[in-house]
RNA sequence: GCCCGGAUGGCGAAAUCGGUAUACGCAAGGGACUUAAAAUCCCUCGGUCGCAAGACCAUGCGGGUUCAAGUCCCGCUCCGGGCACCA
């Protein structure tokens, strides 16, 4: 190491050549270009892929520099490091996008992703691009075509004509997942209700798995496990037989079995065949049906929608007590659940009370609760479990029992058995758009629905299109309909519909492992990569695309084409990133938003915000509180700038120190000129000690107190930032604890012993920050004559022996406060640091008059005397 | 309504297994350097009282357990997220 090898160092930091130069490095050497080795240890990082949307947001910047500060941390612990990216590109804005610009959507995609790819690369991220995926392009999306046809053999994925939810505006059918509050998830229109014939996967075939596997899932977060368990909704059940006179027996689900003596009614959904086939004569419940087909999309907030019902004019017989209950339509049964119809227990349920009050039906207490204590029936039902009442032979037991019991005497009857149920429902994954996937299907008017033959795909999407409405192209486009069929050879007509963008993202992250193959879906790759070590993204995918993933996985599996159950090992939700929100008010309340870069915040002398104004005009804004970044709030901070004005290692350094991953992120430009003001400060103080020359080799019996505990100060640095990235994943106190030694390492004087400590600290904070800032660790790495690359270097091991210290201060309470501080041999005795507590001329004073009952002491940390 | 989180200085936050609350950073105030500014460096910085030494009070609120509670238990308040007529 000798300085003419070194690197000169300006006196300035200057990012700009400093990254340009580390990038050309590891661009030149391809060193994040993965390879298969059985003998190394692999860890795939993956963080989700983003929409082409035409430029970053900071939320993508959060998102990939976590990603990839975790890539390059493995890949300096030996690990053998997949760290991919791609693109997302089928969806909604590339039609709109070529609607409002004349574009088409392919050309719009593509040019948007070359932007893109160019704005991650200069963020430094370590990806391997040459597994890149795109998947809008043919060999990307033929796999899922392929795919979709076994699922059709096997009768996985089926039609079938189902009410779906339209979307106004989109023109097009909304997964549930997709509808929020009533609305489209995009277009916020209200949705409507339609017919269509669709295409289904059945999930609910793997719901039990779905739900059983989220057990093993221990490096989840619990909230993103329960959510999902929430959606799957299993629950515990009995169906059971109401006889109908003259007609079939009506089935109901109850998860309620205990109440059943408690029925006075029968409630089915509007749309239940026995309310249609008596609507045939009635015209009150014919009119009640089609309001039921309106109100029940129109209005958002269904649960607070008033109930409502009409009797059918049948009577149902209870199949215990053979009592006849009449059976009413209602619009709070739900067709899609269960078995469309429930029994009515007013005294039990609040729904069910609610209805009976308004129609005067009976309301029959059968549960009380076990306490003994009395309800009161007139103002609201009894919900709780509690001991069967008023039940016959079912008296006096509990609940639980009591629905075993009840179970278990409809069964022997043939009435009635226990039942599961989930609230998923199969995915529909049909769309009427034209920027996605084509169904690989061909509709034969004698074969009826036939998937595409394997050695016909991919079916290609036409991409010289003009966009003349919202209408989906393909949809009018005779020449990509017409063909013939594959099992007749007569005349027939393609799929025009498209798979739901979810579909492509289900399995992006397995295509990574086997990239460009064109003989199948996943090679043999494929097992030595999976399952994904480390997924990061955010918590916005947390049902949808993470579900859809895990289900795509066990039906690749099922496949034989990947091993295990699951696609992810450990899951890192990121936090949304927010900045402050600046506006006026006009006088008929109209708000117009200011960006926080043309905005100029005054505080008062201690600090506290008084007030925002306008650059521009120097007349006073209005300060709206803190949102997520959007256009609407125009609270946006463009990446791009901040890189261009403070670099890549500044915004990845703020974005990592300013909070924990996986919570909120306020933007703050002050904060980003603190972590640039960091990095030069590093690079000053490094440079002044490679200005004095090379630094003498480091011979520990030789330093001082001082020097001794810089150097523990270091090693307990290098253990820390390993637990808090490696396991922890707490990246804001890593960084922390890196400022912190430097702050001890400034204290250091330039005497030969201390510039060999010094040398040894800038070299493990060097490789400390290289996860996290890789570009100037680059840079520091060479001018403090070190061969390689930073990015290839071994992690920091601590050294045992540096950490070992002789006496440890100790903290001295009286009654639990804080009343003096001592030092204390490493190896004193209990008692000898209890009398060196007792000695404590602080101490003493506190214990004057007082007589000690009782010493604790915790070695190493605190001795607490109680007296009194 | 149900299921998850969360609440700590002027602000972002730290305290990992019950053991020195407020690390680290930002903002603010004071000073040095400078013709000046920027940049940089040094000092102060939870509150109240006090000349000071220091004392007392502080982790959303009210109780409890403990030698010791931001951390555990019980009961609330407020905020955020998800689900929501799922029988």
């Amino acid at each position: 190491m000798s300085a003419t090898t070194q690197d000169p160092m300006h006196d300035q930091y200057n990012f700009k050549t400093i990254e340009q130069r580390a990038q050309q490095k590891w661009d030149e050497a391809d060193i994040f270009n993965a390879k298969e080795d059985p003998a190394k240890v692999k860890f795939y990082c993956l963080s989700m892929f983003p929409y082409p949307s035409g430029k970053l947001h900071m939320g993508h910047v959060r998102n990939y520099t976590i990603g990839d500060v975790i890539a390059r941390f493995q890949r300096m612990h030996g690990k053998n490091v997949l760290q991919p990216m791609g693109w997302d590109a089928f969806g909604l804005p590339a039609e709109n996008a070529a609607l409002a610009n004349n574009v088409a959507p392919a050309a719009w995609t593509l040019s948007n992703i070359d932007y893109m790819r160019n704005q991650l690369k200069a963020l430094g991220f370590g990806y391997d691009w040459s597994r890149e995926v795109t998947t809008c392009l043919p060999d990307y999306y033929r796999w899922e075509q392929w795919l979709f046809t076994r699922l059709m053999k096997k009768g996985v994925a089926y039609k079938k004509t189902a009410v779906v939810n339209w979307d106004p505006i989109d023109q097009t059918v909304l997964a549930n997942e997709q509808v929020i509050d009533g609305r489209g998830w995009r277009s916020g229109a209200l949705v409507e209700r339609r017919e269509i014939p669709q295409w289904f996967i059945r999930i609910t075939d793997y719901a039990e798995q779905l739900l059983n596997d989220l057990d093993t899932l221990d490096g989840w977060p619990e909230q993103v496990r329960a959510m999902q368990a929430n959606w799957i909704g299993r629950s515990v059940g009995v169906e059971l037989h109401f006889e109908i006179e003259g007609g079939e027996p009506l089935t109901v689900y109850s998860t309620r079995a205990d109440t059943l003596m408690g029925v006075s009614f029968v409630s089915v959904a509007a749309e239940h065949p026995l309310a249609k086939r008596a609507a045939e004569h009635n015209a009150e419940l014919a009119a009640f049906i089609e309001e039921c087909r309106h109100t029940k999309v129109a209005e958002a907030d269904m649960a607070t929608l008033e109930k409502k019902g009409v009797p059918l004019g049948i009577s149902a017989i209870h199949p215990i007590t053979g009592e006849k209950v009449p059976v009413w339509a209602a619009n709070f049964v739900l067709m899609e659940y269960g078995t469309g119809a429930v029994m009515a227990v007013p005294a039990h349920d609040q729904r069910d009370f609610e209805f009976a009050q308004k129609y005067g039906l009976p309301i029959k207490q059968v549960i009380a609760p076990a306490s003994g204590e009395a309800i009161d029936l007139a103002q609201a039902a009894f919900t709780d479990k509690g001991v069967l009442v008023n039940s016959g032979a079912f008296d006096g037991l509990g609940s639980a029992d009591a629905v075993e019991a009840i179970a278990a005497h409809l069964a022997a009857q043939g009435k009635g058995h226990k039942k599961i149920n989930y609230r998923l429902r199969d995915w529909g994954v049909s769309r009427q758009r034209y920027w996605g996937c084509p169904i690989p299907v061909i509709n034969c008017p004698s074969c009826g629905a036939v998937p595409v033959p394997e050695d016909q795909l991919p079916v290609v999407l036409p991409t010289e299109v003009e966009m003349n409405g919202p209408q989906s192209p393909i949809k009018s486009m005779r020449e990509f309909i017409d063909t013939t069929c594959p099992c007749c050879g007569g005349k027939a007509e393609r799929e025009t519909d498209t798979f739901d963008t979810f579909f492509e993202s289900s399995w992006y992250y397995a295509r990574y492992t086997s990239p460009k193959s064109d003989s199948a879906m996943l090679d043999e790759r494929a097992k030595y990569w999976l399952p994904v070590d480390q997924y990061v993204g955010g918590v916005e995918h947390a049902v949808l695309h993470l579900l859809y993933a895990r289900f795509f996985h066990k039906l690749m599996r099922d496949e034989g084409l990947v091993g295990g159950d699951e696609p992810f090992k450990r899951l890192l939700t990121q936090g949304m990133v927010v900045a402050d929100t600046y506006y006026r008010e006009d006088a008929i309340g109209k708000k117009t938003w200011y960006n926080p870069a043309e905005v100029e915040v005054a505080h008062d002398d201690k600090g506290r915000i008084v007030g925002a104004t306008l650059i521009a005009d120097g007349q006073p804004v209005m300060v709206g509180g803190t949102e997520k970044m959007s256009k609407s709030k125009n609270n946006g901070v463009d990446p791009q700038a901040m890189i261009d004005r403070y670099g890549a290692d500044t915004v990845r350094l703020f974005m990592m120190f300013a909070a924990p991953p996986d919570q909120m992120l306020e933007w703050s430009d002050s904060g980003v000129e603190g972590a640039h003001r960091f990095l030069k400060r590093l690079w000053r103080m490094v440079g002044e000690h490679v200005a004095q020359g090379d630094a003498p080799a480091l011979d520990s019996s030789t330093l001082n107190d001082a020097q001794k505990s810089a150097r523990r100060k270091l090693h307990e640095t290098i253990q820390k930032i390993t637990d808090d990235i490696g396991r922890r994943q707490t990246f804001n106190t890593a960084i922390a604890a890196v400022m912190e030694l430097l702050n001890e390492i400034g204290k250091l004087d330039d005497s030969e012993a201390s510039r060999a400590v010094k040398q040894e600290a800038f070299c493990a904070v060097t490789l400390l920050l290289a996860p996290i800032t890789p570009h100037i660790a680059e840079s520091l790495w060479n001018a403090l004559g070190q061969s390689g690359m930073a990015a290839n270097a071994d992690w920091p091991q601590a050294d045992e022996t540096a950490l070992v210290r002789d006496s440890m201060q100790m903290v001295v309470q009286v009654n639990g406060k804080l009343r003096g501080q001592i030092d204390v041999a490493v190896d004193a005795s209990k008692e000898s640091m209890e009398q060196a507590a007792l000695a404590d001329a602080g101490v003493q004073h506190f214990l004057a008059g007082l007589s000690v009952k009782k010493i604790i002491t915790v070695p190493g940390r605190l001795i607490n005397i109680v007296a009194a």
